[in-house]
RNA sequence: CGCGGGGUGGAGCAGCUGGCAGCUCGUUGGGCUCAUAACCCGAAGGUCGUAAGUUCGAGUCUUACCCCCGCAACCA
């Protein structure tokens, strides 16, 4: 049977249109979906919209909106830049779907009658004027944060998830599954900061705004959104206390959520609470990935220095956008983006080094042979040099992939267009044409151009239109994970595509 | 002493269990002319945060200190 594979991203939080640090979780995750796909697996790829919350009452009115148009407007807007990065999620989904409100309320309610959940009283500091609670630490002074006016104690009803249950559990499933948490640095950071310390239980009710799904039972009360949006993971797929769907046993546990670094506590610790509580199994991986810095500094409104997705790709081209979030961002620690780095990228690596090499082969191909696959038939050591070097790139981005260290995956790829630019200093096809050997020179463009297609066929899950463009060019449909595992999967005497462009390079001093 | 990560040539980074300091970009000299002034070869450039210690030998281990960053629970 082929075997499953269901990654998911968070979903976005519909407050405001994503921006490219948000934008780069989606691309990441479609780099790995892409890549099982290529190796076969049945892979289901769900990602989508947060829509409720406290928040998002209060934008909606700014806006003059009730909140359901103010949602549905920017989940549009969110959809839209996923479908511009060419992502190729399986479920765009929505919290504000009515069965999945349904679900959340049947999970709320079970969690409620067996016990784990609570009614009890939520105490604090309460800033009147500004009608909400406050921890300790978010006051500013030993005042509101927001309007700097004096706070109180106080209490209201409320409804709690008793975390401490299952707290032992946790760290066990946490120490037996190495895995689990991804970086492992930050796995330390959960047990240390939350788990060891002792995990006081969650609130996981509000009364004082009305934007979320109401407690069936009790409807003064909407549910925490992060129950509500955690649970999407599972109400979309099928999930229902009641009698789950086929395709829910099929791929619940998800093999990865792919999140921000910043809700690594939600993921790592309510959400797989949530899971035990519903005896329900955990998902094998929680990867939270680094952020994506302006310059030095972290992305915000009040600084103004966001950058959006739809912005960059009018600018440098989809594939260029995401070549540079998939390569350019370190594995564990925040990446740099600005218009220099990107620049220099897309001329150095993309227009000079892959776009270049495919020109100048396709173009010798036809000055030489007409545009049509010349049959090899010669080999010598710097042949085999090439070849081993290009059927060895297959398993190099296997393992690298296995780690989902997507940077040095690509890097695995580029070493065979480096060193197809190499062969061609080496081997010279045009002396080889000025001294009539063709037989050398049938050989030395084959495998120029076997070396590409291969080549292609490995980059098709990080740069799809540019892996689809190469092929076209070479005229060619041999795109399969088997035909890159031997040196030949290129048919001889078909005609290739005149070579166009792949990467204009662009002017720096332009910019 | 709350917990954790990091400080390596101009820039961004590799360097796991200690053994001649690497990669990409940039700079510079040369080669080539098939190609998008692209490609290939060579060179310059680092007391590997500071100080001390362990060792025949330390970015790589130990200790102290300095600096940067993340997390520290009911906003997502």
């Amino acid at each position: 049977m082929q075997k499953k594979f269901y990654i998911s991203t968070a979903i976005a939080y519909t407050s405001s249109k994503p921006h490219i640090g948000n934008t780069y979780e989606i691309v990441l995750a479609d780099a790995i979906a892409r890549y099982k796909r290529l190796l076969g697996y049945d892979v289901y790829f769900q990602t989508g919209t947060d829509e409720h919350g406290e928040k998002i009452e209060l934008k909606a009115k700014e806006q003059s909106l009730n909140p359901q148009e103010y949602v549905d407007k920017v989940s549009m807007e969110v959809k839209q830049i996923w479908d511009i990065m060419n992502t190729s999620y399986d479920k765009f989904v929505r919290t504000t779907n009515p069965h999945h409100k349904i679900i959340v309320q049947k999970i709320f309610k079970k969690l409620y009658d067996q016990g784990d959940i609570y009614k009890g009283k939520y105490e604090g500091l309460y800033c009147t004027p500004c009608e909400s609670f406050f921890t300790e630490s978010q006051l500013v002074d030993g005042k509101c944060p927001d309007c700097g006016r004096e706070v109180k104690k106080a209490s209201e009803e409320a409804y709690f998830f008793k975390l401490s249950n299952y707290s032992d559990r946790l760290v066990k499933y946490i120490n037996d599954h190495p895995q689990f948490i991804q970086p492992e640095s930050r796995k330390n950071e959960m047990i240390n900061n939350f788990i060891k310390p002792g995990l006081q239980d969650l609130c996981v009710s509000r009364s004082s705004f009305d934007w979320g799904i109401p407690v069936s039972f009790d409807d003064k009360h909407v549910i925490y959104v992060w129950i509500d949006a955690l649970s999407n993971y599972i109400t979309f797929l099928g999930y229902d206390p009641d009698g789950s769907s086929e395709k829910f046993e099929k791929y619940w546990p998800a093999d990865i959520h792919l999140i921000g670094k910043d809700i690594l506590r939600f993921h790592t610790i309510y959400w797989p609470i949530m899971l035990m509580a519903l005896d329900l199994p955990l998902p094998k991986k929680i990867f939270g990935h680094p952020w994506l810095l302006m310059g030095k500094e972290k992305m915000s409104k009040s600084r103004g220095n966001i950058a959006y997705a739809d912005d960059l790709v009018n600018k440098y081209g989809v594939d260029a956008v995401r070549y540079y979030m998939l390569h350019e961002i370190p594995f564990a620690s925040d990446g740099i983006f600005t218009d220099e780095l990107i620049t220099e990228r897309y001329n150095s690596d993309l227009a000079n080094i892959l776009g270049n090499l495919v020109n100048r082969t396709i173009s010798m191909a036809k000055k030489y042979f007409n545009g049509v696959v010349p049959e090899p038939n010669t080999k010598e050591k710097v042949d085999e040099e090439l070849i081993d070097l290009v059927l060895s790139a297959r398993d190099k981005v296997d393992t690298y992939m296995e780690d989902y260290h997507i940077a040095s995956a690509i890097d695995a790829v580029f070493d065979i267009f480096r060193k197809s630019n190499k062969y061609i200093d080496e081997t010279m096809p045009w002396n080889l044409a000025k001294e009539g050997n063709i037989e050398r020179l049938k050989t030395v463009i084959y495998n120029l151009l076997e070396a590409i297609r291969i080549g292609a066929v490995l980059l098709s899950p990080f740069l799809p239109d540019t892996s689809m463009n190469i092929l076209k060019q070479l005229n060619t449909e041999n795109n399969s994970y088997d035909s890159i595992k031997e040196f030949n999967g290129l048919d001889y005497d078909i005609k290739l595509n005149d070579p166009t462009p792949l990467f204009v390079r662009i002017d720096k001093s332009v910019n």
